[in-house]
DNA sequence: TAATAAAAGGACCCTGCTATCCTTTTATGA
DNA sequence: TCATAAAAGGATAGCAGGGTCCTTTTATTA
């Protein structure tokens, strides 16, 4: 399971890449509003990412937060690294510290299988391709008000 | 990523199961020094299992951890769901509170996959299965003093 | 050039999981 | 029956992640 931090980040940005897309740059307060995440905190998430240069972003009036030429393909695994560390891809599901092949815990075998796809969809996986489905109506963003 | 005592939890268990087929019942000293756990954390932790009735005790001189004939097979899943929960079963990768088949997160299909592939391997797995392969020399309960 | 709008940053609070300590209860066996 | 050994239980501390608030910096535009 990923940190509630990293959930937001990911909704974050893949709203900011929906709005790129029309030509917009998204503030705080709206793309905190849309994923339905707390205001102060999406802005310390967006803080981080901008710092990591994951994402751009503009101060002043009319600013905002945006993908720059060089962030056109921005993987999951990129943002979990950089929210939570990539712990939860080496990690011992039984705890045990030296655990690996040589020497593995009784669930090693079985946990390494399930670990792996899980790395393998978010290194697939990227806030583009996840912003694709969105937008092809595939998929969504926020719970639908029914 | 399961919570550390849960983690602490089947270690001890596979534990008191080893010691158990040597017909003994071992205390928390000794079980929290061979799981290396803090000690008084597993305390916390066996009394939780007990008082769900995951595990049998005795007080008293002699006494000690151990499972009576009718806890002959504990699935990993009832471990974790007494310990924290089975949120991790069912909570969506995206962090959106109604995902679902018909209104699916962009994460949907592939998360459900491996969710649903630890799913069963917590239902398949039991103390003691796993303690039978630290039994047979397949696997470790601990690292190995090198 | 001044008013305004926006992100950046620092300091701090709160909650839940992790962990410890001390007392109470219960059983054994010398 | 009394000393001792063990689990049970209550109270509390520590700490990281989640979250808020307020000030500062930077840019726009009227």
């Amino acid at each position: 399971m990923l940190a509630k931090s990293t959930e937001y980040a990911i909704r974050a940005l893949v709203y900011v890449q929906l709005k790129n897309w029309e030509g917009k740059r998204p503030g705080v307060v709206e793309i905190a509003r849309e994923i339905e995440a707390p205001e102060a905190f999406s802005a310390k998430i967006l803080q981080t990412l901008t710092r990591h240069q994951l994402l751009d972003s503009a101060k002043g009036r009319g600013g905002g937060f945006f993908f720059n030429d060089e962030q056109t393909q921005l993987s999951l695994y990129k943002i979990i690294h950089v929210m939570e560390g990539d712990g939860c891809f080496h990690r011992c599901g039984f705890g045990l510290k030296s655990c690996n092949n040589e020497n593995p815990c009784p669930l090693h075998e079985q946990y390494k299988v399930v670990r792996d796809s899980f790395y393998d969809i978010v290194r697939k996986e990227s806030i583009q391709s996840l912003s694709e489905k969105i937008k092809k109506g595939e998929a969504v963003l926020k719970r639908s008000i029914t």
